[in-house]
DNA sequence: GTTATTGCAAATGATTTGCACAAGG
DNA sequence: CCTTGTGCAAATCATTTGCAATAAC
């Protein structure tokens, strides 16, 4: 786990005259071990896989908390839950691209389209805080080869994937 | 109502086999005849206010109909209820600015931010279907005359304002 | 007449909450 | 101790659905 994450973590713990709890301390572990974007239930089952031990109440607290410290962002994948990412810590401006063949999502960044939306918010009159940009598209494997690699694994994963528009 | 939006509903009416009705006909009426950005209780109380009769199922299923039409769009706004944007027939690739001091939704477009997502796509092996951009700003107007006109309307008009994250 | 549509009320599903008990500090 | 945290089950809230009655075509 990031020892920036800790850090951070540790401090929000302190300023808010929070406890340390086993419970709590298994499921940050859980999200932060991994880069893997999850929904609550998913992440509950991850946890139930583990030794530890801990209610569905919990993990939503939890999730709650992480989001107030600002150490795990809710995006929307557009699948009508909530979907966390933990990975805006190591890099606090990435972008999302989902695959609508297969669900994967792509993160990645570009100084670019930063500096474009930031421009475009201050002609309006506004000082950005925060922006969101998700592209969703098809994949160019399976339009040229018929076959993506992705999608086999999705399919046999189990996933649920995007519904067509 | 643009007649636009007129033909490319009754197309999807005629192509699914669906029949006209008064309910249906005043909903999206009532869509259509406003720019406004709503979620499902907003649209229905709107439709209250008017002569015509319609549950709130039938709002439900109308606004799922028009989304599956391509004619509305829903948006995530970040206040944790799906809104739905009427404006996407008019202008096809507009972004929205949300104001975070008083929720205002700017809507805008911009070829360049258009290209330069589109590329960044291609770049990862994706041919881009739809991009959605949201940037969360903060208001100049507030910031350095202390008062902005918005946020005053805002206020008197009850609105839930942003959370502040 | 058929078949889509509606309204109602009940069901669903994700998330939140009240409360009694457990456990950090 | 005192207060926060937890687990459970019940509550909530938006949305969906089954069904019988109604209305297009």
């Amino acid at each position: 786990m990031d020892p920036n994450i800790e850090k951070r973590l540790h401090q929000f713990i302190q300023a808010k005259g929070l406890r340390n709890t086993s419970q709590r301390n298994a499921i940050v572990e859980s999200i932060f071990s991994s880069d893997e974007h999850f929904n609550a239930d998913e992440l509950w089952d991850r946890i139930r896989k583990t030794q530890s031990r801990s209610s569905r109440a919990t993990v939503y607290r939890t999730i709650t908390l992480l989001v107030e410290a600002g150490l795990l962002h809710e995006i929307d994948l557009g699948d009508d839950q909530k979907t966390y990412d933990p990975n805006f810590v190591e890099s606090p401006a990435h972008n999302h691209l989902v695959c609508i063949d297969c669900g994967k999502v792509i993160e990645f960044e570009d100084a670019h389209i930063q500096l474009m939306n930031d421009c475009a918010a201050r002609r309006l009159g506004f000082r950005p805080e925060r922006q969101t940009l998700k592209i969703e598209a098809c994949c160019e494997q399976l339009r040229l080869h018929g076959r993506c690699e992705n999608l086999i694994s999705a399919r046999i994963q189990g996933k649920r994937l995007p519904k067509q528009r």
